[in-house]
DNA sequence: GGGAATACTGAACGAACGTTCATTCAGCAG
DNA sequence: CTGCTGAATGAACGTTCGTTCAGTATTCCC
């Protein structure tokens, strides 16, 4: 009998294939017939380890929240300037979100809490605990007077995570959107008058 | 028997029906039964103005697309200031967008093309015709040399689209969100040095 | 009034859905 | 060898899915 380190092991190979299903089609057009496909095996396999669908998804959600979170921590590094640390934490978010082959990191954008009825409040406060890294991320800026911050990290993380509809897994990578994205917002993209 | 036009008015209902479902709930979690239902009407009848679940969306899509593009003109009006011109139509998108009653403009930022196996490409097809406007804005602005216009315009795209995600018809208005959004891309929200 | 057209019903089709369950089987403990 | 456990099977459950279709009621045209 495995010990519950290696009981551990195979619910993990169940997840990587269905965040990576989740991450493509969406919640609604995976199903566990596809998952259990994906991993060759049959349906009720999944039972034996995910009491349920959502359940699945849940536990997908919680690991890219974690993995995103770990990547934003990673990236900032000991970096004090808040407008560094800002791009630093954007070009984590962008790295974990736009690995389209894990998936972890683009269920979270990809799947909107209200889909999965059971667990919707779960990732809601999974999300919102995530966010409030970004939320103090902000406050450490040195905003114009005037500024509403909410908005302001609204735009980011709305900026961050559009990127997966549109990059392909191509064109600039993360470094270069996060350090142009940063930069638009606190010095502006308006070329100087002269 | 009705004309031509008044022909035009039966699918009319079914698309606002449809295009509210598709905006709240996703196109994979609306069934045509779930339609039917909120027309007071058998699932039979969807069929005598729609070949396919599919079409409904494309539909739906087009129809949405078109009222953004709508909002967007008439919103800018006869600004000619490039600045002014981007904040009045990110102003009208979001307008557009933002009408979660309508449902018309969520579903464009909502569904994505690739959920709709048969429709893809014309949905695809659709939303490019659209952002050519905003390639176009984005194009008579005078930015900083080096910056990546592609990269400014999905930055723009992306803040507006995920504004549907937490704005949950209260908050800022569609008018303040974008005076802020443009005010920061344009000069940034950095606080003047002293 | 006869006839065609339109909008819809009521019922059904086969397929796929999430889920359950008795059973089988491999591997370890005693 | 025996007994147990947990993973997986294979089949089935009831439900819902998108879709089809013969029939009906209404309406307009001639």
């Amino acid at each position: 009998m495995p010990d519950t380190a290696l009981a551990a092991e195979a619910p993990r190979r169940f997840l990587d294939v269905a965040a990576r299903l989740f991450a493509r089609d969406g919640y609604h057009a995976v199903s566990m017939r596809d998952i259990a496909r994906a991993l060759g095996v049959t349906p009720g396999a999944v039972y034996a380890h995910f009491p349920s669908k959502a359940s699945v998804l849940a536990a997908v959600y919680a690991d890219g929240v974690e993995r995103i979170a770990a990547a934003v921590d990673a990236a900032i590094g000991g970096a004090e300037d808040p407008w560094e640390r800002l791009e630093h934490a954007c070009r984590g978010h962008l790295e974990a979100v736009l690995d389209a082959e894990a998936g972890y990191g683009s269920v979270v954008t990809r799947v909107l809490p209200g889909e999965v009825p059971g667990s919707d409040d779960q990732l809601v406060a999974l999300r919102d605990g995530y966010e409030a890294r970004f939320r103090a991320l902000v406050a450490e800026l040195p905003l114009r007077a005037g500024t509403d911050r909410t908005l302001f990290r609204m735009t980011l993380l709305g900026a961050l995570n559009w990127t997966p509809v549109w990059h392909g897994g191509r064109g600039a990578d993360a470094g270069e959107v996060a350090r142009q994205l940063v930069a638009t917002l606190r010095t502006g993209a308006e070329e100087e008058r002269r």
